[in-house]
DNA sequence: TGTACATCAGTGAACGCGCGTTCACTGATGTAC
DNA sequence: TGTACATCAGTGAACGCGCGTTCACTGATGTAC
């Protein structure tokens, strides 16, 4: 192939996380092979291992890109939060710095006097929503999850509300 | 092998699914092979069709067991509710009608006058406890993750104060 | 300006392995005579 | 009581396939002379 600057491997490997992301949410981490993840990106399996030293590793750096920077099209959380659970450290290490630095931005807006306190809560109404949310996409009555999705909602503002009094 | 009555093969298709239990919460749908999930009950792949139509047959089966009966070593839905999200409507219904029942006894315990209309607050309560375990269990730190399911905890409790109280 | 060479992102075939599923076979037991 | 046969839960090898990973190779470009 052609001789490319600097910025050529780096916007490859960029469209590479950012494919990925999709298709890890839609299919999972297990049920996302390499082949099919390069081929999401226009690319062959043979050029994975120029941008990552593992499966395990653009995985990691998917989830991290997912949180921060390209959020669109559902968060990871609710796609594949037991899976990462199960994931090596590394991935888990990405998904709770990611996942950290959303939180305290939130919290800082929530409670700006003291955002650090806020952080445990804020990370616990966001775990009703995921839970909310994948509790609702498992159920095969459609009306039953529209009604969780909705209490969900209302219990998560119920809580940010208590919070925000107390 | 020998002729056995007719209760042998239920006991050993018991023994499939409870096994199956304890792999798929701990590797995952897509992670746990059939010749594992068979080696696990002290038996090789080629039996596994003699009892079951396929392998998302055996899921939905473990799944509506882990839920009526075999509840012990963890609840299924902090361990594989997005894979459940991404199965087949098999496995959806499984889900559904296993978890609704559950939830319908409990609502019944919290709300006696009118349980029905508790079924959606519960079932939202109890996705707040599924996306707080799943949560604690993907965090790195741990300190943090306890935090997690302590705060939890309290606004589980929170809410079904809440509810009581309306 | 023209030729020879170095670079290197990407190709595509192959590695060993495990997947879900199928199937011919085994062998201990119960039944028939 | 003894022999021949039917039953059938379970075995284990094989099917085609996709997995994660490796590697010899390609070929378009930039550089050196």
């Amino acid at each position: 192939m052609a001789r490319y600057g600097k910025e050529h491997k780096q916007a490859t490997r960029r469209r590479i996380i950012e494919t990925a992301g999709s298709r890890l949410k839609r299919d999972g981490i297990d049920g996302s092979g390499v082949a099919t993840l390069m081929a999401d990106a226009g690319l062959t399996n043979g050029a994975f291992y120029a941008h990552f030293d593992s499966k395990e590793d653009l995985v990691a750096s998917t989830v991290a890109d997912q949180l921060r920077d390209n959020t669109e099209g559902g968060c990871p959380s609710a796609a594949l939060l037991d899976e990462i659970a199960r994931s090596s450290d590394s991935v888990k290490r990405a998904y709770t710095d990611g996942q950290v630095a959303i939180i305290d931005d939130a919290a800082a807006r929530l409670a700006p006097d003291d955002p650090q306190s806020a952080r445990v809560q804020t990370l616990t109404v966001f775990a009703l929503m995921v839970g909310t949310l994948q509790l609702s996409r498992a159920l095969a009555d459609r009306q039953l999850a529209d009604d969780v999705l909705d209490q969900g909602i209302q219990n998560a503002l119920a809580l940010l509300g208590a919070e925000h009094q107390g």
